[in-house]
DNA sequence: TCAATGGCTGCGAAATCCGTAGAGTTCCGT
DNA sequence: ACGGAACTCTACGGATTTCGCAGCCATTGA
């Protein structure tokens, strides 16, 4: 259960013209109930992904919609979980010293592991992957002994897991939030 | 050249009597330029990380500040990089289909190899690692043509990178934007 | 054809944002 | 110890934004 058959949105800024055509958002036609969404739903996004508390009218002036109508897609968008509006930061300054990614292989279900993972706190990111890992696991932590209890003594814990190997980050060179603009 | 003696900030959420001490962010006191934060930044972030676009008198209420302190608070961590507010998306629902991680070994210097990844639009996240790859960098595509290219063309034939190994994300299970808090 | 649905616009009222002035603190250097 | 600089907080009025709603128009389907 995965793949679809969605036309492909068109992320190109110039052709405006088709700005005025078919509903935003009304069919949830992909089977994992994420709606399709035209290009001024995009541009809106695209809007919010620069400042997320940019205003309606402003919004409204760039994508060429009224502050009303502006309004009235964001909550719609925020109520489908199509996208949220959150503050991130960087886990350094917080104080957060210490993540690594962690590879995990799997005895069993893999979603099960997934699931009790995902349940703890310092699990940052949990993917199921095809590879010589069936998991991949950011983990987030205050120190060294932290990390380490975290992967020898939790992680290794968790009932199905048969190894785990530990990438230790040295440097985050890039993170960005564009999904769906470039 | 990394570690620092910074007093680590206490992550208790009982002790709310040291709330009015010590300037929330003067001193940029970790080489990395970082600041040090104190209980009530913290407390902001924590409400805007619930929603981006809280009112700053909500979140004073919340954590006991005026509007306009709120405010100055949040445009200080907003200029100094702490943290950023922002919409984000579900891939899948923006019409990218196919995500990976792909760990990198790199002969030469990592960092400079890590720059040209970065440069790339696709790569979303790109970060130094200890262990048997020198670089994790996901990677965000349209399709599976998409994802072949950028990994067999384009990051390959970057200068530097010896091999790659590829793990194509079969289901994303968890991703919070809570770094700071739980 | 007609009713229902969904999306957009255009208001007025309420709430929020924004800039700024003034006061209280801490932290220097003299 | 005495100023002064640098910070941060509060208070407050005006500009801006948000919010709710009524009306209009296009599309859909019986």
């Amino acid at each position: 259960m995965h793949s679809e058959l969605v036309a492909p949105r068109s992320a190109d800024p110039r052709d405006s013209q088709d700005t005025r055509e078919s509903r935003p958002g009304s069919r949830t036609d992909s089977r994992n109930g994420a709606p399709h969404l035209d290009a001024v739903s995009l541009a809106i996004i695209e809007q919010l992904q620069e400042d997320g508390r940019r205003p309606y009218a402003a919004i409204g002036k760039a994508v060429g919609l009224s502050e009303a109508a502006v309004r009235q897609r964001v909550q719609k968008l925020l109520d489908q979980g199509v996208m949220q509006i959150v503050a991130v930061t960087d886990p350094l300054t917080v104080g957060f010293r210490r993540q690594a990614m962690v590879g995990v292989n799997v005895e069993g279900d893999v979603e099960t592991v997934a699931d009790a993972l995902s349940a703890m706190s310092e699990c940052e990111y949990v993917v199921m992957t095809a590879g010589s890992f069936d998991l991949m696991v950011e983990i987030v932590c205050e120190d060294d002994d932290h990390l380490l209890e975290v992967i020898n003594k939790r992680i290794r814990a968790v009932p199905g897991v048969r190894s785990t190997e530990s990438f230790v980050y040295l440097k985050l060179k890039k993170q960005t939030y564009m999904w769906g603009t470039r």
